[in-house]
RNA sequence: GGUGGGUUCGUAUAACGGUUAGUACUCAGGAUUUUCAUUCCUGCAAUAGGAGUUCGAUUCUCCUACCCACUACCA
């Protein structure tokens, strides 16, 4: 949900500006490749109808070199390998950089032992000094090692005592000292990879990209980004940059987890996820919420229009949707706000396409071949009462089926004294009538022949309810036998008369 | 621990330094209805605490508290 957040804000602002929107794989690491990952994300975006206008394929073709549909090509960083060391390696002449020898196992025994004293060990211009890297060793010790090491990697050189100044589109001016920050790993020999800060700020600049819109947990590295830029002597060029508050979890603290939706019952997930151990996450897609409201619900999450507007369709967001309204703080996840978008969608859609939705459903329970049309009437009458499409099916079965059982508790309530005898008598009647089985019709009948013989209306009514629906909640009568028509209605009646006595 | 970010009803949020602090979701009542649902109406409920600036602070400044993120050869 996070993560569809922040393309989703990334395709508003870019389409407002008349922009691009590219989708580019950061998968430098490689322990951490994740089959299906990518097809999955492509998948989520068409799904939610955010769509890069550039990027990685929608059919997962490999496109290796630039084109006018692909001008900045290769979209994944790991095609892109091959142009990262150079830029490493410049930084490391240009005196921004350094060749690092220190194997992990020698890092963690700093770690430990800085933690034993009760500091933290930090990676700067405070321990570069000591550890082995190519600003303590020889020029020939650091060319034979870079030789025979296969382990080592290039560090940023930190700069010691610098006030990095940098401007955030929602948060405004921020100022951190460089002390407090580390000397981070930018490339690895061991996979012949960058990290993500390299390949970022690199393929920022080589795809000319102008807006950085991601999460908040990437402001602590800002300054890395900025110092870096500048290392590069790209400063002119550098983009905006936006950091997102995060999602939260719906109650107590935290950021929104995949747990979170298991145990209260909500997905976190756009589209159904099956995980490496096999264990299944629910999806928005699956458990039935239209696109529409779920980027509309997405939308609200710490956005607003300034306005008492709602509903937005995608389209509008594009046009409302301004980064001085977005929201500092992280803003906690509400299922129920989800729920009551999609049941607005619902209600917003056409009979049609509901009953289209509705058919699969049907077949589901049994109902094969159900007439389109009739479907379409029975969605119409229905819809408001529903917050899911598969909500349909518990509020009108009985508009496919014949009742086969009673509530017990309501026909104790209402199967009792002489109304079940009225309410066959009702019945009776209607069944005489002759021509046009309508609605108004019926209801303008049946209220005359109960009034008219001052009989209680509801009890008399609920009787007949119990007999069509099996219960004596749902639908008007004068509705439900209109729909069915005067065949299953007699059916009904007579199953009734006998089954209840 | 350090660094950075954040803090308005339970939740999402609104409010040129001047409002009875508004709206939506949830919840509770009521009205309408042949039941249920819908719809409509009403209600509950908030500026984290403390200083300061000001005629006046939700809004500006500082301190405290609390929350979050980061602090990897992960992104």
């Amino acid at each position: 949900m996070g993560g569809v957040r922040t393309a989703l804000y990334n395709y508003l602002y870019a389409r407002q500006r008349g922009g691009d929107f590219i989708l580019r794989i950061e998968d430098t690491d490689s322990r951490r490749f994740v089959p299906g990952a990518e097809a999955y994300i492509i998948e989520a975006l068409r799904w939610c109808g955010i769509l890069p206008n550039e990027g990685v394929d929608a059919d997962g073709k490999v496109v290796e070199t630039p084109s006018p549909e692909h001008p900045h090509a290769p979209y994944r960083q790991s095609q892109r390998r091959g142009i990262y060391r150079a830029y490493a390696e410049q930084l490391v002449r240009d005196g921004f950089a350094y060749y690092a020898f220190d194997s992990s196992e020698e890092l963690e025994r700093e770690r430990s032992a800085a933690e034993s004293r009760g500091e933290t060990f930090i990676y700067n211009a405070a321990s570069r000094q000591r550890l082995r890297n190519s600003l303590t060793l020889s020029e020939e010790e650091t060319a034979r090692l870079l030789e025979s090491q296969t382990d080592w990697t290039i560090r940023f050189r930190m700069p010691e005592d610098r006030v990095v100044k940098m401007d955030d589109l929602i948060r405004g001016h921020i100022e951190v000292h460089s002390s407090t920050l580390d000397d981070k790993v930018l490339w690895k020999r061991a996979d012949e990879l960058p990290t993500y800060h390299l390949a970022n700020i690199v393929d920022d600049h080589l795809m000319e990209i102008t807006e950085v819109i991601r999460g908040e947990e990437w402001l602590p590295s800002l300054p890395l980004h900025y110092l870096l830029y500048e290392a590069f002597g790209w400063q002119d060029s550098m983009p905006r940059f936006a950091h997102l508050s995060l999602l939260l979890k719906p109650v107590g603290n935290g950021k929104l987890s995949k747990r979170d939706g298991d145990k209260m019952g909500f997905p976190v997930f756009p589209l159904q996820w099956t995980g490496a151990d096999g264990e299944r996450s629910h999806g928005y897609r699956e458990d039935g919420y239209f696109p529409e409201a779920f980027v509309n619900m997405l939308a609200m999450l710490g956005w607003n229009p300034g306005t008492e507007q709602e509903l937005f369709s995608l389209e509008e967001l594009v046009q409302a949707f301004s980064m001085d309204k977005v929201q500092k703080a992280g803003a906690k996840f509400n299922p129920d706000k989800a729920k009551w978008y999609n049941k607005e969608y619902l209600r917003l859609k056409d009979e049609k396409e509901l009953a289209r939705l509705f058919l699969p459903v049907l077949e589901e329970n049994g109902v094969c071949g159900a007439d389109p049309a009739y479907v379409e009437r029975v969605v119409a009458l229905i819809k408001e009462r529903a917050t899911f499409v598969r909500d349909f099916w518990d509020i009108a079965w009985y508009l496919f089926r014949d009742p086969e059982s009673y509530d017990e508790k309501d026909a104790a309530k209402f199967w009792k004294e002489e109304n079940p005898a009225r309410a066959l008598e009702l019945a009776a009647h209607v069944c005489s009538l002759a021509g046009d089985w309508n609605k108004e019709r019926l209801e303008a009948e049946m209220e005359d022949y109960i009034r008219s013989r001052e009989w209680p209306m509801g009890k008399v009514m609920n009787c007949l309810r119990l007999a069509l629906a099996g219960r004596s909640s749902g639908l008007g009568i004068a509705d439900i036998a209109s729909l069915i028509g005067p065949e299953a209605f007699r059916r009904r009646i007579q199953t009734a008369k006998e089954k209840l006595g």
